[in-house]
DNA sequence: TCGTATTTGTTCGCTTTTGTTAAATTCCTT
DNA sequence: AAGGAATTTAACAAAAGCGAACAAATACGA
């Protein structure tokens, strides 16, 4: 869902150069200075840009792992979701974030938090995360997935068991009519369940396109989670057994 | 979060001399100095500058002018080293380094080994490996320093206990003239250690000026390490111990 | 071809940044 | 320790940049 071809190359000029100008990529491009706020704005707003007065520059950070511009499927929704999950998580909070670009959008906005600490096995979000110098980040360890930046492997789930967390932020690839959880990677699940063992809260960030995906493994049922953050609708039934399990339920 | 493409900078130039002034830098950018004082108000205020009569300097007790001019230090004769180093290194390899700008270069020369597994705790060298496709790449678990895109922290160790390496790959912070290897960080000596009684080959990345600093602890002896890389000038005495420990001396 | 959705341009009120001035403070020399 | 120069802070006005709303233009699918 790239929304144009400007805001690709937007994105190598601001690498080449370290930052780019309002006023000069609107002369660039022949446009007005408004369609170039456009474009930065929702560059910044999914994190590959980082907003400044007149412009914008490279967001700094520790890690610059390159990755293949990857699926941005519903941002919007995405975004929603992640503020109302980051709402929910107060300043101080011991924090849990798995693989998922659900939970990176979280990350975002956990960026003004105070005195997070934040355990991780996605190295995207240690890399936004870092930005915020109120904030302990602990990486698990793991072998290193090029495609998305995630850490895994048997010792990222015995590394997570190592902690009690107050929150665990997880994404997923699906979520089953009958409220399973499920992903594609076996391994990540071994990580999202010791995250769920080891955690006061679990917090379930998932929007509308997961309720018409199926995925092969399950991690957990929602009866295990304590709040669902999404922007799509539930079918009835599931509404009622999330009452029953007494799991909240945040739309967006 | 830095408010104005200045900003950024500044922190680069003051990262790179040390010090900005009030005055160098409204010239440089023509402004006012008044609007100079603006940003370093503000960058001292989020803790990234301190602030001084007349201009600001880095944060006392931060490591991170320490790093990047050590990264610049002798960058000919860290280099020289870690060809050498990387020479020895055989493809299809099991490895550990370091946090240091020393095993950074030898990552850098490892770029076309294949079928490498390296281990480390050092995100610069996972980013820097990361390009090499061949190559696996596994994280430690730890905190995140960022200072240096270190990972630090007592599950470092017990992390790289649980392999078993061809090759270490050492940088330390100083060497005695006794042959002892010095560092500053009580927990990267810790690592260090583990790592060496994992590795069947210990492997020492030190440049000359490794011999005319002190630290205050001792990672191990000379007498540990399979051989030593260097561009330095050794103590007699110490080549002798060397001789007699089978320590092996590569001098490039 | 028409109707709809998306993108771009225009205007305007509002916010942020910058420059200017004056008073207060700090630094340095004597 | 005193006095003068340099630096800083504070306050306010000017300028630049911003986002929202709506209209025009363009692209797209039926």
């Amino acid at each position: 869902m790239v929304s144009s071809f400007r805001q690709q190359e937007i994105l190598e000029l601001a690498r080449k150069d370290g930052k780019v100008t309002v006023d000069g990529l609107a002369e660039i491009y022949e446009v007005t200075v408004q369609t170039i706020r456009r474009d930065l704005s929702e560059l910044a707003e999914t994190g590959r840009l980082e907003r400044v007065h007149g412009g914008a520059v490279i967001p700094s950070g520790v890690v610059n792992i390159v990755y293949n511009e990857r699926q941005r499927l519903n941002e919007d929704g995405k975004r929603a979701i992640a503020v109302a999950c980051a709402a929910s998580i107060p300043d101080g909070a011991s924090v849990f974030m798995n693989i998922g670009t659900s939970t990176e959008a979280v990350a975002r906005e956990l960026l003004d938090h105070e005195n997070l600490l934040v355990v991780t096995n996605n190295l995207n979000i240690a890399n936004t995360l870092a930005a915020n110098q109120n904030c302990e980040i602990i990486l698990t360890g793991g072998v290193l997935r090029r495609a998305d930046g995630g850490l895994v492997g048997g010792l990222t789930a015995e590394m997570v068991k190592q902690f009690k967390f107050d929150f665990s932020v997880l994404g997923c690839s699906a979520i089953d009519e009958d409220g399973d959880l499920l992903d594609f990677d076996g391994q990540e699940i071994l990580v999202s369940r010791s995250a769920i063992q080891r955690s006061r809260n679990v917090m379930v960030v998932a929007d509308q396109h997961k309720f018409k995906r199926k995925a092969p493994l399950t991690i957990c049922s929602l009866s295990d989670v304590t709040v669902l953050f999404t922007d799509g609708e539930l079918p009835e039934k599931l509404v009622a057994d999330c009452q029953r399990w007494s799991t909240d339920i945040v739309h967006v």
